[in-house]
DNA sequence: CTTTACAGTTAGCATTTATTAACTTAAAAT
DNA sequence: ATTTTAAGTTAATAAATGCTAACTGTAAAG
């Protein structure tokens, strides 16, 4: 294929691949370096440690999901119409990433390192502020019901996504994770149950 | 408090309980004897391995979940009431275990590792079809939506439920993961959308 | 040409980890 | 009273891990 990816790249791809695939206790430099064919000890002519290599995954994913709601928004659709978007947007990135960051947050959210409790933490907050805002909007219009609470509301967004993740996994599936999104999204925000 | 818990015992809570504060990474024998002041060596007087302490946890919340579908349903409840106690008591159950398992079902679906795997897709499969059925029943008497599927939508639950712990420790909240499950299980049934 | 910088290597160090072995002690069983 | 067992200890081992240091080759810059 194209073999042009600096090893600086090859390192964050095979990075989130043994995230997605075997999971964070194979993050190490050993299984990164196997995989690209160099030793260990050439990563850290790259990177300074293991934590700027997730740090750099997680960047890039956060300023994909918050870029995908910016243009969301951008396109200047109804409320409905426009937090349906940000869903597919957001299944979109998500499907790119196979799921990698929810495992990252769950893990690091926790793990008393500041410096990526910081970075998850700041990105839930704007993710779920800008989100927060268009369902808000919809409640103005009439859209959206009085009695929910628009942040928990754009968290459910995001952890139902992921979610998914788990259910694809779990099944064992190929292809993509969300087979119908405008199912999912429907049964979000109409209720399974009939009228 | 009440001391009478045995080792064993306060071995799987100290377990989980590192588990969701402070994540996998420091799910050692060290800490979890630390925590209950004994040494890393007595851990194993009571178990054969790290793992055996995991798949403990698992399996505990595993037949709990699949006991209370089973309780919720022989309660004689009308469709909607029994899906509504199914997802009660699967809330209770996630409240007592704080959380642990949605973890480590993000972490071990994807491990490689073959016996964790086989339990939690044995026990997803389990409740996916319980659930499904008394979906399907709900269909059937014309309470739920036709063109949603059972089991996709038995997997919705489950997911609602990770999406909660996954808010629970983004936003480094205290006490229950789910504040309000009635306004939950409303928000699954009826949509957020009025009307 | 020579120098310099880069990107890799091998070797090694300090630490951590899971686990085991050998020993101690106190309580229960005989 | 003695033996057995359970549950703890300390000490040790082997492997893995993050990371560093010292070295090597290559290719561009001067």
């Amino acid at each position: 294929m194209l073999e042009e990816l600096s090893t600086r790249e090859k390192i964050i791809l095979a990075g989130a691949e043994i995230i997605i695939h075997e999971g964070l206790k194979r993050f190490t430099a050993k299984n990164i370096a196997n995989k690209i064919g160099i030793t260990d000890a050439a990563i850290y002519k790259h990177f300074p440690s293991l934590d700027a290599i997730v740090v750099e995954i997680i960047n890039r994913y956060i300023s994909r999901c918050s870029q995908s709601v910016d243009r969301a928004k951008e396109l200047g659709l109804s409320t409905e119409e426009t937090l349906k978007q940000v869903m597919r947007e957001h299944i979109k990135v998500l499907e790119e990433t196979k799921g990698a960051v929810p495992v990252l947050c769950f893990e690091f959210s926790r793990s008393g390192n500041k410096k990526f409790f910081d970075i998850l933490h700041k990105f839930v907050e704007d993710y779920k502020k800008k989100l927060s805002e268009v369902i808000k909007k919809g409640q103005e219009e009439g859209l959206v019901k009085e009695d929910i609470d628009p942040s928990e509301t754009a968290m459910l967004f995001v952890g139902l996504i992921q979610a998914k993740v788990f259910a694809y996994v779990m099944e064992r599936r190929e292809g993509p994770i969300i087979k119908d999104p405008d199912q999912l999204i429907s049964e979000l925000f109409y209720g399974i149950i009939k009228k």
